[in-house]
DNA sequence: CCACGAGATTTGCATATACATATTCCGCTG
DNA sequence: CAGCGGAATATGTATATGCAAATCTCGTGG
């Protein structure tokens, strides 16, 4: 682009790794100021913009903190969640190595009963489709998907085939944008899971409810379970502001 | 700032926010072209570089995804992965209204066992501090932590005082930078884990392990073990990229 | 001695301009 | 008509410059 790009990097990049090194390294701990946007800008002989840009990123990943006057520091992290990512149902699957498979028990369009219409936030009356499915690795089950649609915020899941897709990746294709709410709990199982899964009554079952929105609205709720024994939900995540 | 910043929003706030209503409101849809940036420069009346940034931070933010010559288009979103943020020990028992206590059961610094060493991914023979804590949300047993942390790595652990602070926020708060895997899942307590949480051996636990990392080593490993009747762990997510 | 206001400093936003780079499109050639 | 090469186009990076906003510091007046 300019002078030295010698990494193959822009500029930007290279004062962003190597502030990020330098912190990593321990030379400048939580708290420390580092220089600011005019000081990093004649070290690397850049202009401002580009010094400032590198810490406005770093700022926004939650490296660094950022005052008007007061300059940059290494960012404190206290307070800070730890995030955790859930791939999709047939990526889990496909990563133990596993042949994915699915089948659907349940298919109806009801009027839900009131503890489910208060979830979905649903006017008296109005019908929702629900669905319950067995998800398989290796032909054992794996995961057993209780679900409601809420069909005014995605009437096209009327007619959507779930033998064929699964209706979590469904959705993610067909639901523009959207936020969730997450429950994880453990449970005995109750005969009916116990049947479903395969397993004993009583035996520890891992469950995931998700209630997904959409312009206010609520496009689904669904409740997941897993032979706890069996199973284990590994995921990797990297802390973010 | 300049012309029209009429809502106190910069101007390339205020595009973002245009072009994020247009896509949750269905105009345009996943996979839809978007104008580029020379276009929403004219439109809105602001240079190439400040549309160029609204479109580079919603690229980022995986609203859309950008290619040269090709423009800018909806993101569709397959593939994407949930997100999941589990608050700090402290702040979860604070949101359901609880007081939070902290008993530290045992402390001692030990040569761990094998299975222990390699999680740890341990010189043989090297020392690690092993801690048992019970976590209390209004004087009921909420969470039993299992701990081991690598004095390698973090040095400072050995003198700090986990009875005044839990060794998750401790870590947080002197270890600059880190990435952790997780694994989630469900078990039938086991005789000890009922007595330590209060419950009755083979009721449902919800158990959380967690590996830290930081500059490719292990900074600690830990095992939380929850009443899975009781407790639920409710977090919220937004899609990212 | 404290309060208040005037700099000084640092980040934040925006412009105009220039050139680099990836990729598609189109037309030329064989 | 297939394949190749260059033009066109949209994004990506960078410069120099100016002003705005936050906030810390310091000096002055009551």
């Amino acid at each position: 682009m300019d002078r030295q790009d010698r990494d193959g990097l822009p500029a930007y990049e290279r004062i962003k790794a190597e502030i990020r090194t330098r912190i990593r390294e321990g030379e400048w701990g939580p708290g420390d100021p580092i220089p600011g946007e005019s000081e990093l800008a004649a070290s690397f002989g850049v202009s401002r913009l580009t010094a400032h840009r590198a810490l406005r990123e770093l700022a926004r990943e939650g490296v660094i903190e950022r005052r008007r006057r007061r300059g940059s520091r290494v960012a404190v992290r206290t307070g800070r969640d730890i995030v955790l990512e859930i791939p999709r149902i047939e990526r889990l699957v496909a990563e133990l190595g596993a042949v994915y498979e699915l089948r659907l028990l349940a298919r109806r369009t009801l009027v839900p009963p009131a503890e489910i219409r208060a979830r979905l936030e649903l006017a008296a009356g109005e019908r929702a489709l629900h669905l319950l499915l067995l998800h398989l690795a290796d032909r054992r089950p794996f995961q057993l998907e209780d679900r409601w649609i809420n069909l005014l915020a995605v009437p096209a899941a009327a007619d959507a085939d779930f033998t064929a897709i699964a209706p979590g990746s469904w959705l993610l294709e067909h639901v523009p944008w959207s936020e969730a709410e997450h429950v994880i709990a453990a449970e005995n199982a109750d005969p009916a899971t116990a049947a479903a899964l395969g397993i004993r009554p009583g035996e520890a079952v891992l469950v995931i409810e998700r209630r997904t929105r959409n312009r206010n609205r609520v496009v689904t709720w669904a409740r997941f379970r897993h032979p706890g024994a069996s199973y284990r939900l590994a995921t990797a995540f990297a802390p973010r502001s």
